[in-house]
DNA sequence: TATTATAGCGAACATTCGTTCTATGTCAAA
DNA sequence: TTTGACATAGAACGAATGTTCGCTATAATA
């Protein structure tokens, strides 16, 4: 949803902590003069000032002219968690790290064999009851349109399942060898060739007759598109 | 677990429920003028009454002297949940009625003015963070490859946001009178005529040069797709 | 009836709070 | 060096906000 942005200042950073901390004992935003307190520089107008570019990075929401008016975003509370040793997200939640993007035409940065939060600079958050294991999930946003056919759009996230095997008919994230391109495609084993067809049923599958050009990357389990 | 205790006013009732739903909204809690707005009464002392009512039940807590500084125990969740008819998910989590589903050539069923959980015979749960405010969101199931033009498939669960206006660009549910149809498109306010822009790039625009024909059911926040 | 407690109303006050303006210091690019 | 962007700093203004005091109305109780 945004990019790293410019670095956080020190004191940003130190805002940013103390707003979510701040909330989580008084059940309130700070003013900014209790931010200004809290971090050693009690001029409401610095404290505005980063304030601002907590806003303009994304990490926070805020109401003009409303006291206490500061909301920690989704990015900004994952900000917190990639740079907090653990920040253990709400029963009932789970947070799927968003490892990255999705381009036909290079490869799906797949992660390692384990894999956690850890350097992941976004996660997305999903109810766990959605899911049987949330174990070996992971994200990827989607970039640019050659997934069409699959019926996903630049800007879409996809839950991904982290295996090298597929039934026949899931949709998997599948690496072309010998045309270097990723797609998401519903893989079919049929006798010695592999039929890859779009989700768009009016579009035509592909056959690969040779099965060791297939490699497949995860399993997609899930496809979610937020329109603002 | 708690005695009923002396009995809330309507008004103390109807203030602790605002409590609440301005949280949600928000991420902060009312000032005292703004649950006065609210509830009817701009008089700042009548509700500082009622609040010191609502502290002396336990349903509340308060900081005194600090803006907002207001905060619902978990009796006052409780007693809240028990005048619901619907039960409080889960912290973090927010259960959206799936009201039924989206046939092209059949109207939306609209929920009316107020809608909660009654009569949802399903839910989706999904994170609260995702959305800013969540008590207008309602879901539907999409029937039918109709709308593969928006790029949405058959069993597609779409979360709408009721509102009948819409924002240039902005992704809507329409009813289209004349054609007795119903469409998932960006719609564009130009002049005196509509564009209607399907989401897929690839695929042509209407133009509606009759606006009253066009009716707008929701607003599309958000598209899930799950795959077994 | 008189008493008491509670809810509601209005005005005023002191503090809190967000914002704006100006000024200073720092650092990197031109 | 100069320039510009940015973080910091101080002061002041105006609006928002919580609180208090006085008052009225209603209902329950002695």
């Amino acid at each position: 949803m945004h990019a790293d942005g410019p670095a956080l200042t020190e004191r940003q950073q130190e805002i940013l902590r103390y707003i979510y901390e701040f909330g989580q004992e008084w059940g309130f935003p700070p003013s900014i003069r209790e931010i200004g307190a809290a971090v050693g520089t009690p001029h409401p107008s610095v404290i505005s000032h980063n304030l601002r570019r907590l806003e303009e990075a994304g990490l926070i929401e805020r109401e003009p002219r409303r006291s206490r008016g500061i909301r920690l975003t989704e990015a900004g509370l994952a900000f917190l968690s990639a740079s907090t040793t653990g920040m253990i997200p709400p029963e009932g939640l789970v947070s799927i790290p968003l490892l990255g993007e999705i381009v036909a035409g290079e490869p799906i940065p797949v992660p390692s064999s384990d894999f956690s939060l850890m350097g992941a600079e976004e996660t997305v958050e999903l109810a766990r009851s959605i899911f049987r294991d949330t174990s070996d999930l992971y994200a990827l946003r989607v970039r640019g349109n050659s997934m069409i056919d699959a019926l996903i759009h630049d800007g879409d996230i996809v839950i991904m399942r982290h295996t090298r095997r597929v039934e026949n008919g899931e949709m998997a994230a599948v690496w072309l060898r010998d045309r270097e391109e990723t797609t998401l495609k519903r893989v079919y084993w049929e006798g010695k060739r592999v039929r890859l067809q779009p989700a768009n049923p009016s579009m035509k599958p592909i056959y690969i007759d040779d099965p060791s050009q297939v490699e497949i990357q995860g399993k997609v389990v899930m496809v979610i598109r937020r329109l603002h």
